[in-house]
DNA sequence: AAAACTTAGTTCATTCAATAGACAAACTAA
DNA sequence: TTAGTTTGTCTATTGAATGAACTAAGTTTT
């Protein structure tokens, strides 16, 4: 990092960006107050952003004993970003503004993952998604893909996706090819950290962890308000965290791991077990409205969910925890379960302001967060170069 | 954060400092090159550093084809910081010049901890450090102190040390009314961690996790080349991690905690179970180099061990474990055992780079890291305006 | 040995971003 | 009407890094 006036204007701009963005409509007044800057680099920040179309003025605001401020609003039209969610058995791709309104969506449902029949599917979504876009100064600004397996720090190659059956598949530079356009891509449960940090439930805190609860078990954590990724980019295994040190044997090589005990897979395998023959997880939560061995299952899987979570806040002391992906839908049937556990087995100090939800944002977590990875990507580059190359 | 001129010069000058600190002996010209930075600037930097007698010319260095360089050395004798690290029936003070050289030390056993009595003796122990700290430009420029327990995140109260039978003591206030220095008050894992970081092990590391194994087990993370705390600052309480469901009962109230199975008071109880009575690590230790059995009891604690450093890695993806405080004297019994665990159930990618280490500080880590913390927060004050004040 | 090159460190005019304060514009309140 | 207030712009000033010239002190080439 080099420190220098550049770095320091950057910066500023960025952070009356971010004011805009927060709290608008807000006027220029308003931000040099907020912000601590001065009156004059306030207006001639701001002056930027209104030449790259990023921001604009709108009617006079309210006067309170003086001139009337000039309002200032965020153009979250001036670009749009791709999301894609790839789960373990369909696409879900969506097209959002800059503020991650969705503007348009495309859920596949998948029998297969093949490797060769799935790009190919990718690629169709995000060719409607980026056709369905509407006119705007910068178009469509990147791609952010999410995937349920390990992806290297540069976000550039699938390692593993064991769900999927796919090994080291460089999807960055697949669809950078096709589509010229910066593409992102991280695990699936950063992601929907990520998503839910950004527009769901942890808007408002710093350190929150995101328990995508899917066919395995997956962590992504935001630690004093960025995600933390590991040295190689591989952390949030959890779902391989030993809860059971003798237990059930697990296909990973070791025993009584977390995701045998709390998954939707678990909690599929105990439904078999129980002659609940052939069933998924939307079937076994109607059956549970009336039958109390079903929502028994659901309070043992919560159980299970409660002993990660334990461990998880006795670990890292965070403010909120998440509980993503498919199991969210559950919510009611767990809830309790989970708390239950937490409340007897949680230290107390850190019990005590930790704030246990389930993801705001339903399906949409990750996908979310893909997209706002590349809007973010796009907020921090130079806009004014981008938008001279967009005009010729 | 403001970001102003004001702020670049003060981290441009810090990253010469620390350029200084870690390649001492260099000339400007070398700086220079490595930081990027013009050699005006440097200059001009390094005679502020000069005058706040923070480092200092030495002769000529060897010359590359052109007039010789005149060398640069860190003045690690201009102050010095006391570090105290609180034992559950000890008290460990070592004073440091400003790169962590021990210059004075003193031990003390205790047999009870109760708060009166130890806080005189803490007193008593800072103040022989103090008195025979070597004059120097700044003096003694901090005391850092390491407890064995909870403290809360601004680093004054010790909201909780269940070895101690304290709660919610003042530390901070207490000290800094008596030795009118900055004091500054951690868990004892995370001091350990800063310790092993700063001059241990961990030097070369950006995210390493130091396992404190004593009575009980404490963690503390370096992530991203600094201290994750948590929200509250109660984060690394993995000792009450659960790695066995319905395992034995554990006093905080869960069952199956990770310390009942890998700490020193793990080891303790089970060697009083097979009729090994009144025995301590160090007897235990002798004991192990003939008893067959004595030795296995080494190795459950080492699988035991094995488990939670498997549950880390898998979390973290971390760059290193560094096993450290009582346990890590027992480093040939246990190693074996812990890494075949490590090798049997960790995840292969979050597996691969990860190094597993052995405190190198040995008893020192937590004291020599509380002193770091003074020393730290030292060389990141004014220090035009605290040497205008000594000499006054 | 002299001349030509090299490298180290200083000096100074220039650049660039934030600041402080003056100012005009546009409002409210008395 | 008049005085006071708030908004936003403009300008001179400040402070830090830069780039280039320059001095100092060496080495290499001839």
């Amino acid at each position: 990092m080099t420190w220098n006036q550049q770095l320091v204007k950057m910066k500023n701009k960025s952070r009356v960006l971010q004011t805009i963005i927060e709290q608008s409509p807000i006027s220029r007044a308003d931000i040099s107050q907020h912000l601590g800057l001065t009156k004059g680099t306030v207006s001639s920040l701001v002056n930027e952003l209104i030449n790259e179309k990023i921001c604009s003025e709108t009617g006079p605001g309210k006067s309170s004993g003086g001139r009337r401020p000039v309002m200032l609003l965020f153009n979250e039209k001036a670009g749009y970003a791709i999301g894609i969610d790839l789960g373990v058995n369909y696409i879900l791709g969506v097209i959002t503004d800059l503020s991650g309104n969705i503007v348009d969506e495309i859920l596949k449902h998948m029998n297969s993952m093949k490797y060769e029949e799935t790009i190919l599917v990718i690629k169709e979504v995000i060719q409607s998604l980026v056709d369905s876009a509407p006119d705007s100064p910068y178009g469509v600004v990147g791609i952010g893909i999410g995937v349920p397996g390990i992806v290297n720090k540069e976000g550039s190659n699938i390692l593993l996706a064991p769900n999927l059956g796919w090994t080291d598949i460089n999807l960055k530079a697949e669809i950078e090819a096709e589509f010229r356009l910066p593409v992102i891509i991280d695990n699936e449960a950063n992601a929907g950290a990520y998503g839910e940090k950004r527009f769901g439930a942890g808007k408002n805190y710093e350190n929150l962890i995101y328990v995508s609860a899917g066919i395995g078990i997956g962590v992504g954590f935001i630690l004093q308000n960025s995600l933390y990724r590991g040295a190689e980019g591989f952390s949030g295994e959890m779902g391989h965290m030993v809860i059971d040190i003798d237990g059930k044997e697990c296909r990973c090589g070791s025993r009584g791991c977390w995701e045998l005990y709390a998954s939707e897979q678990a909690l599929l395998n105990q439904a078999k077990n129980s002659k609940h023959l052939n069933l998924n997880l939307e079937s076994l939560l109607d059956m549970a409205e009336e039958d109390e061995e079903v929502k028994d299952l659901f309070r043992q899987i919560g159980r299970g969910l409660g002993i990660g979570i334990n461990n998880i806040i006795n670990t890292f002391n965070p403010e909120q925890i998440i509980i993503g992906n498919r199991l969210a839908i559950a919510k009611e049937l767990l809830s309790e379960s989970i708390m239950e556990v937490v409340r007897n087995r949680s230290l107390g100090f850190n019990q005590e302001n930790v704030n246990i939800t389930f993801a705001d944002l339903s399906i949409y977590s990750a996908a979310l967060g893909a997209s706002a990875y590349a809007t973010e990507n796009f907020l921090n580059s130079d806009l004014e170069e981008r938008l001279n190359k967009q005009d010729a």
